[in-house]
DNA sequence: CTTTGGATCGTCT
DNA sequence: GACGATCCAAAGG
């Protein structure tokens, strides 16, 4: 009973669609993590954004249609992954910050032995790549195409399993960005351990 | 529990 | 040449 998720509503601003994204549902072959933590990026109006200079080698994919997979590089050693919202040219996105792991536990424990317990799988931007073995050539990737055939690069998916946005989402400032720091554009689950971190002060 | 500093390299100036 | 939409181990309370 899990559908891609409906490229419709992700046509829409990134900071409408984030919250939206809570609850579905974010696989790559056989594993699988549950939204829990997101953040909206707004392109050329937003100083955080990587897009906020343009379009550049890195960031296309950002500028290309809604429901695709923009992966990026950062600090030398972590890849972190947004859905791209809005219609093209807008280069609007969604950072997902944080997924409660759901299927394929053992392969992420095996992709992420620093984890300590299940709740650090997937608790960071960075970590629930690791986790979910998301990097450089899932760049790009149609989030909302049907199933792949085979394992390999290409293969991450956006589901709805059914299951509705949370009834209580919290809202509150951005992590981990210097420009742009008052924007309350995160929102999370609220009440969710496998939350990055709560609400700053 | 919290704080602190190091790792590490692609990207843009 | 500087820095980043981060994470982790170590150290202290």
């Amino acid at each position: 009973m899990a559908a891609p998720v409906a490229r419709q509503i992700l046509t829409a601003d990134s900071v409408a669609a984030a919250p939206l994204l809570l609850n579905k549902v974010l696989v790559n072959r056989g594993r699988a993590g549950r939204i829990v933590e997101v953040e909206a990026y707004r392109g050329a109006t937003d100083a955080a954004s990587h897009a906020y200079r343009g379009l550049t080698p890195r960031n296309a994919v950002m500028f290309g249609p809604p429901g695709f997979l923009y992966v990026y590089f950062t600090y030398g050693m972590h890849w972190c992954a947004n859905v791209v919202c809005g219609t093209e040219g807008e280069a609007l996105a969604v950072l997902i910050r944080a997924v409660r792991p759901l299927r394929g536990l053992p392969a992420m424990r095996r992709a992420r032995p620093a984890a300590r317990s299940d709740r650090d799988l997937g608790n960071g931007p960075a970590k629930l790549c690791q986790a979910l073995g998301i990097a450089g050539p899932d760049n790009g990737t149609d989030l909302l195409a049907p199933a792949p055939r085979r394992s390999g690069p290409g293969a991450v998916r956006l589901l709805d399993d059914g299951t509705p946005p949370p009834e209580l989402v919290g809202q509150g400032r951005r992590i981990g960005i210097r420009v742009a720091t008052e924007e309350p554009w995160r929102f999370w689950v609220e009440g969710e351990p496998c939350v990055s971190r709560g609400p700053l002060p």
